[in-house]
This record gives C-alpha cells, structure tokens and sequence, in this order.
DNA sequence: ATATAAATTGACCACCTGGTCACCATTGCT
DNA sequence: AGCAATGGTGACCAGGTGGTCAATTTATAT
C-alpha cells in the first residue's frame, strides 16, 4: 500500500512480465513521446485502466522499464569486476568490452533502450539519469584505472580523470558501435584496448 | 517550377529566415516526431496553408533544415583544413577541435540538430544521414592521418582504420560533452591531443 | 447463497497531430 | 475598371495521444 508499483508488484508473475515485455518492446522500439501506451496494452493482452492502475502514468512505466535495465546493467558490471580483479588491467579492460558486448547480445532491447536514453533526448528525466549514468561510469573506471596505478602497471602521473573521460568515450563508442552493426570479428576488441594504455 | 524548394526559394528572403529561423528553433528543441508544423507556422507568423504550400510534407521541412546545417559544417570543415595545412599533426587536430568548439558556440541550435539526428532514432532518413556523416568523417580524418603518415609525423604502420575510428569516437564524445556544459575551459583540449599520437 | 470488496474493462474525454482545400485578398494585365 | 491568376489563409478532417471512470466481472467473507 505504501510503494507505487506495489499494485503492480503483485500481480501474477506471468502477467507481471507479459506486461514488461510489452513495455520493453515498446520503448526499444519509440522514443518516449512516440511510444504509445496503446501499443503496450495491446500487446500485453490487457486493458488500458488496468495498465494506468499499476503505473500512474506513462512516465512512471517508463521508470520502471529504466530502472530494470539499470539493475541488469550493474550486474553484469559487478560480475567483471569481481571476477577479473587479479588480472592485468588491459585483460581487465578486455573483459569489460566483453561483457559489454555480451550484454547487447543478451538483451538487445535493453540496449537499445539504454543508448536511446544516453544519446537521445527526450526520456522524463533524463538530465537526473545522464548525470548518474555519468558517476557510475567514472567510479566504475575510476577504481579500475586506481587498481592499475597502484600495482604500477600504469604511468602513475597521468590525469586520472582525464583517462577516465577518454576510456568512457572510446569504450561506449564502441559499444554503441557494436550494437549498430552487430556483426562484426570481435577482433577488433583486443588490438584497441592495448592502444589505450600508450 | 522543377524543383520542390522553388516556391520556397522564390519567397522574400526576410520571410525565408523567418521560416528558417523557426523550424530550426523547433527540430531544435523537439525531436522530429515531437517538433510541430503548428509551432513552426506561429512562430515563423505565417499561416498552415502556406507553409504545407512551400514544403509539401513535415519530413521535406526537415530536410531542408538538416542540408542547411550540413552545408555549414562543411565550411567550417574545409577552412580549417585549407587554413591548416602545414601545420604539425597535433596542432591541426587541435585546429579542428577549436572550429568544432566555435560552431557549436556559434550555432548551438543547429549543433542541438546534429547531435540529434547522430545520437537519437526518429529522423526521417536517419540510417542514410548517418551513414553519409560517417564516410565523410572518415574521409575528413583519413586525409589529415594520411598526411601525417607521409610526414613521417605518425607511426607508419599504424592501422589507419583503427586510428580514425580512435579519433572520431574521442573527438565526437569531446564535443558532445563540450555541447552538454557548454561552459569549459578550453585547455582540456589541447592537452588530450598529445595523447592520441601516442 | 448472499453481500461486500477488489480488480478489470473499454467507451469516452480533451487535446494535439500532419495535412487539405474552398475561400479570400492581392497583384498584374488589358 | 474589370478580369484572371496567383498566393495566402484557417476552419476542418481523420487519426492519434495520455488519461479517466462508471459499470461490470471476479474474488472473498460470511
């Protein structure tokens, strides 16, 4: 009674995600404004009071989508960090391409959404998400680059920040590069990332 | 008569700008699906009628728009390369990021268009668009590698492919944070650029 | 079996969209 | 002055939007 989704939460789980999935194809394919909440309805097989009564508003929906693509972001980010903790940092930095890559692979409408967000407009608050977007990633690499520094195999005297932003830059350009063509020799991965170090 | 534009072009040029000046304000402010023939003809203070009259559809508007814009990058583009050209590799990449720094300051709407239509999805021939942007870009940056090589200023054996996908991924997303908070000092600039020989 | 409460529905609302077209004003020509 | 042609207009159209709510179905409690 006291959360906003909570109504939603409680639905039957296969209804629960039938109705996700409509909202996630949705999204992944419209920009905010164009996504029609008739579209979801439609597709999940219910009807449109009932999609207003678990999420208020459009907007609200749209949150809830967001907030399940952060969630699975951050695990697979966990994942690589952990896992490859004792490994030199340009197979580190590799391992994080790939994961990124494998991400996309995994969940292409996630990804979709997630790049419509960062590199487009018009998504409710997008200001508020970019900017924690934006530490998340600097922490993320920021405490890879730091591990790197302190076990030397880094020039210690660079700007951390600096190689920060430059890392960010190269590694979502890439990505969102990847997820473009898709169908590319994962070749290209390694070669770059011993570049960066330089 | 022949060409669709012609009603348009035949118009007073203060009318013209009028028009201009309107429908970039919108494409600038809204994406394409979002922006609104209706705003564009109060602004512009002229009737619905009329505008449908000189541009038969939203997209044919649009486009326009967008050719404008384009035109105008490429004079900044080719000053800056004809103005360069016997300056060191780095100096000149430093050239180019200072005439991207001053087109955004100088046409922030129309940068806003651009980074639209590169980073968001609705455009009318978005896939085309993007891809005629790409090869030009890789043109652009593939002559002024290509000089350097022959100047023995970069290491010849470097991939040049790997390098201008390097350099345009850094300098788009330099730009795209330069046009996010548009209030930076401009020393980041120069420093960046000696890393990206190496 | 009945009464009460909760969940679900879809017709409906006000509003907005891109686009049209019969009408009106203005101009140029004889 | 009268006529024709051109350019400009805005009410209007079909179709869409996010959101609402009285009414109906379903579940629960007695």
């Amino acid at each position: 009674m006291i959360s906003n989704t909570n109504k939603f939460e409680q639905l039957p789980e296969e209804k629960q995600s039938r109705i996700v999935d409509a909202s996630i194809s949705e999204f992944a394919e419209k920009d905010y404004e164009t996504a029609s909440m008739n579209t979801v309805v439609n597709q999940a097989g219910i009807s449109k009071g009932s999609l207003f009564n678990y999420f208020k508003t459009k907007s609200v929906l749209y949150d809830h989508i967001y907030q399940l693509a952060l969630g699975e972001v951050k695990l697979y980010l966990r994942d690589v960090r952990d896992e490859t903790i004792d490994l030199s940092f340009e197979n580190r930095l590799s391992k994080v391409v790939d994961s990124g890559v494998l991400f996309i692979m995994e969940h292409p409408r996630l990804a979709r959404i997630y790049f419509r967000l960062v590199y487009s407009g018009d998504s409710p608050n997008r200001k508020k998400i970019v900017n924690e977007l934006q530490a998340m990633s600097d922490d993320y690499l920021g405490n890879i680059i730091q591990d790197a520094m302190d076990r030397n195999e880094l020039n210690p005297n660079l700007d951390k920040s600096q190689s920060v932003f430059f890392l960010d830059a190269v590694l979502n350009r890439f990505l969102k590069e990847y997820h473009l063509v898709m169908n590319q020799r994962s070749q290209d991965t390694f070669d770059k990332e011993e570049w960066v170090k330089g």
